[in-house]
DNA sequence: GTCAATTTGTGAAATCGTTCACTATGTTGC
DNA sequence: GCAACATAGTGAACGATTTCACAAATTGAC
């Protein structure tokens, strides 16, 4: 009825294991998570539906584990990946600047959020706020030089990050992975309406 | 030189878009996000880095999505989306019970926070804390008969979400998506080793 | 023109997660 | 036996993010 992780723990060099990853071969050739699939398997779950459970776990682990990876790249030059992401929003604009809200948008986190953002990087020297010509209840976010100099470092520690990440990957596989992830994506979203819609 | 982000904003029903979604077909006919690909295409990334982002990207948006609409889906009987995986846990773990370390392992989270996950349950009467009898350090979370009705009714509504949300998918689709996140994720472990790895 | 509705940024408080330090207990080597 | 070490749970402090409420400014309907 009921199976104790300790079995599961056990279960840490299992026949088919793939050296070097935790993962193994199913007998059509994909990679799976034994250890995981036998905790599930004890769980009275309907069969349709482990696949599709085992399908959006590994989405969203490997997901936070990529990000995760970044975090501790970027931790080198000492900004978080956020406040990288920020950084090169704004740097996209160039010397003109953006208001907040469409880092907002970019970052997909509330106006709120970029607030706090822009209070960390502002009091490091990164970025300035200086008052919207156009519109006085605006601010316009610019990069400093030094906040230049550190989204250009920044870049080429995410590229790099990210190579490491992605190069277990083909070219044709990084497109199945988009394309499925957009499908499944675009069935969530009208499972969940009001979120925000992410652009970075 | 860069894009603002208005004029992504503008594009929001160019040529190939999808009915129903905010995705178009790209030319091998994969789906892809192209107000974000105008915005990235601002930014002087090199080429090759670009199908990387976007697909790592879409999925941890997808992934994000997906939790988030689970969250919503369960809040209807006043549980968080980790609130139910951990009565789902200790569920599976029947009369006998687990102690926690064992829970922050199926949920991927620290020890400390299931201490803080079981104090809310516990607030709600939906678990217990009982001495364990075999070690006087630990103690065993176990479900309350409420906290049982309450994982019942959280299955079937998990179900009902996670059915509408990957129905999208074909099985095939559903077993290659969960191929490239193994891959991506046994690739992404290797670059931040130290993190918690979750099994639910 | 004016007034209502919307938008922009931010303070305050809440949520969810983390790390660090600590106590109490178990385990192991000798 | 017992010292050294590891493990289980939790308090305290912190960090990232959210929601709610609000003031100031803009926009739009008439």
């Amino acid at each position: 009825m009921h199976v104790l992780a300790k079995d599961a723990a056990t279960a840490d060099t299992g026949p088919g294991m793939i050296p070097g990853t935790r993962f193994e071969v199913d007998p059509s050739g994909h990679l799976y998570d034994s250890k995981f699939r036998a905790i599930l398997a004890a769980k009275s779950i309907p069969a349709e539906m482990l696949l599709s459970i085992e399908a959006v776990r590994c989405m969203v682990l490997a997901g936070k584990t990529a990000y995760a990876s970044f975090e501790e790249a970027l931790s080198e030059i000492e900004v978080t990946h956020q406040q990288f992401r920020t950084l090169l929003c704004i740097d996209g604009y160039g010397a003109a600047g953006t208001q907040l809200h469409p880092i907002a948008q970019w970052l997909g986190v509330t106006p709120r959020n970029v607030t706090a953002i822009m209070d960390a990087l502002e009091a490091q020297g990164l970025v300035e706020r200086v008052a919207d010509p156009t519109d006085r209840r605006a601010i316009i976010a610019r990069l400093t030089p030094a906040g230049r100099a550190k989204a250009q470092k920044g870049t080429r520690i995410h590229q790099a990050a990210l190579r490491r990440v992605t190069s277990a990957l083909t070219d044709d596989e990084k497109l199945q992975l988009r394309h499925l992830s957009l499908k499944l994506l675009a069935a969530a979203e009208q499972a969940a309406p009001d979120r925000r819609k992410a652009n970075g």
